[in-house]
RNA sequence: GGCCCGUUGGUCAAGAGGUCAAGACACCGCCCUUUCACGGCGGAAACAUGGGUUCAAUUCCCGUACGGGUCACCA
């Protein structure tokens, strides 16, 4: 077989050579050690959390190494692309804070080793596809669906692994030159296939999470190219990783059983084999059972959930930062203030088994996270989040902005911050008191009406909103001394039948009169925010 | 089914041939407290299993079970 003529009739529009394309994809100019690496995402308008999982592990490696990370779109399949899904994919990352160096943006590309759009890239595919004919490492295969569904069925029935390999392969690897070009001026359609001459032995590939990992050779014809000419992932990652200079590729453990096909394309090419990072699949806890995260039935998985939920960017990042590497709790803890992209990330740390994802364990996060930023970051986190999800709430918080930033300061800083937001959707529950329009109160007060007309009445009369809040405090003391309430919580504990309650139950009044529920800071300070007017009128409502 | 990966408390996990087997979240109790929250103290709670190797194994090896992945002209 003229193998030379073979790839000039299989590729009459190649004119490049390997070389010239090589040319114009020079090594990258970077610092010793530096990591490249990329995301590709196939276009289907899902977004999910394990495309962020591997960016921000892809993110951390790259700017930690003064390398870079780049966002290319693998949409090789025509018939999963979906309209938009692009723009929604840069938006969700975008949203979580994951900045790309280089590849695709909203409008077109950005970089030298575009494009970063697969399917634009088909040129550059057939360069090498035509040298791995010439090599006499591919060839035409005209083998029908159906013709591949018989040699299935039978070599489930023979107990055989399925495939085009071997004696499988023999009649598509024995066409003639002739016939192949017969073939093609009758247009029957072909697929091009790798020619997997394998001894069936075992290879090492070096995986940098898992370390070396022992798989059988690759013995597969497996397709480079599609009848359509757009090649297989298989063939993609290896032009792409290559061409691009992607020095680390991170991918989910799915990719694990096609290593073999993909270190065969780097040692067919002589190409350098990029560093392997497997990560594991995110699971969740089932009927007792641990299973993979389904996008049907777990609306967590969607990043558009966090967005949703409006977890804020940084509690979803450490959330999943303390997945990935077992020791950044541990630096959290001992480095409060520190931002995240200070923690040193190492990919020996990770996990190899799947992790479940713990949403407690990420709302206790994100109110950490929350707690530790100024009442400004709040507020335009907040502001920003109400803008796209609460259009209402957002009309609020431009309407009443000084008292909103007051109130996000009641209760922050300080050695022991309060914790009450953990969501922007939460937020917007939680500040509902700081403004009239939203003001409803769901608490009982849980005494009887006597006593708590009593009480507001006292309270009013010699309501002074100037004073300090010892003064105020003081005072509450007064009444509820007065009205027979222990001051002292103990004594009363003590001694229930003495008091009619405690301060407890007098301030919770006042609590629920001012805020509508038991849970709120500070008494004093939240009057004080709103100011004596709304002060007065909702305590004279319990009168 | 073949091949591959994995298995430490409810969850995330540290750990290493000899430890009382860390820590965090969640849970429970107590304390502090003008509510809630915070904080403090304490509690319950784990090395899947059977064989080896070894003076010693949860840690190394083999098998089993269980979970997961993959076997496409999808990525």
């Amino acid at each position: 077989m003229d193998y030379t003529a073979l790839a000039a009739l299989l590729f009459p529009d190649v004119t490049d050579t390997p070389a010239d394309v090589e040319a114009r994809y020079p090594a990258r100019d970077l610092p010793e050690g530096a990591v490249v690496t990329r995301i590709g995402p196939s276009p289907t308008g899902f977004v999910h959390l394990g495309n962020l999982y591997n960016a921000v592990i892809g993110e951390r490696l790259a700017h930690q190494s003064g390398g870079i990370i780049f966002l290319r779109i693998e949409d090789t399949d025509d018939k999963r692309r979906v309209e938009g899904a692009v723009e929604t994919l840069i938006n969700a990352m975008s949203y979580f804070g994951v900045r790309f160096d280089e590849g695709a943006t909203a409008d077109g590309d950005n970089g030298a080793y575009g494009p970063y759009r697969q399917s634009e890239r088909k040129a550059i595919y057939h360069v090498f596809a035509k040298q791995l004919v010439e090599m006499g490492k591919a060839y035409p295969c005209f083998l029908t669906a159906e013709e591949i569904d018989a040699i299935r069925e039978q070599q489930t029935a023979n107990k055989e692994n399925p495939g085009i390999y071997g004696k499988y392969a023999e009649k598509s690897r024995s066409l003639t030159i002739d016939q192949i070009r017969s073939n093609m001026e009758a247009g029957l359609p072909w697929v091009l296939r790798y020619r997997g001459d394998s001894t069936g032995q075992y290879i090492c590939v070096d995986d940098a999470i898992r370390g070396k990992l022992e798989m059988p050779e690759n013995d597969m014809d497996f397709v480079l190219l599609k009848s359509d000419g757009i090649p297989t992932y298989h063939f993609a990652h290896a032009v792409d990783d290559h061409l691009m200079r992607t020095t680390h590729v991170i991918r989910g453990e799915e990719w694990i059983s096609s290593l073999p096909m993909h270190v065969e394309l780097f040692r067919i090419f002589g190409w350098q084999q990029p560093v392997y990072c497997h990560t594991a699949t995110l699971m969740k806890l089932d009927e007792g059972n641990k299973r993979k995260l389904s996008k049907r039935k777990d609306p967590e998985l969607a990043l558009a959930y966090y967005q949703q939920e409006g977890i804020c960017r940084e509690a979803v990042w450490e959330f999943l930062l303390t997945i990935l590497n077992s020791n950044y709790e541990e630096w959290r803890l001992a480095n409060p203030e520190a931002p995240y992209t200070e923690f040193p990330y190492a990919l020996d740390k990770m996990s190899h088994s799947g992790a479940l994802v713990d949403l407690d364990k990420m709302r206790d996060i994100a109110k950490n996270v929350i707690s530790r930023m100024t009442a400004q970051q709040v507020y335009d986190g907040w502001r920003a989040w109400c803008g796209e999800y609460d259009p209402e709430f957002a009309a609020l918080i431009d309407k009443y902005p000084e008292r909103t930033l007051a109130a996000l300061n009641v209760g922050r800083g300080g050695a022991k911050p309060r914790r009450d937001l953990e969501t922007w959707k939460q937020a917007c529950d939680f500040m509902r008191f700081w403004y009239d329009e939203t003001f409803t109160v769901t608490d009982e007060m849980g005494v009887d009406d006597e006593t708590r007309k009593a009480f507001f009445r006292k309270y009013l009369a010699s309501y002074d909103h100037g004073g300090t809040s010892d003064d105020w405090f003081a005072g509450v003391k007064a009444i509820t001394e007065e009205l027979g309430f222990a001051v002292k919580p103990k004594d009363y504990k003590k001694n229930p039948e003495q008091y009619k309650g405690s301060i407890v139950h007098t301030t919770n009044m006042l609590r629920i009169a001012l805020t509508g529920r038991a849970n709120a800071p500070d008494i004093w300070e939240i009057s004080h925010v709103l100011g004596e007017e709304i002060t007065r009128e909702r305590l004279s409502r319990w009168i």
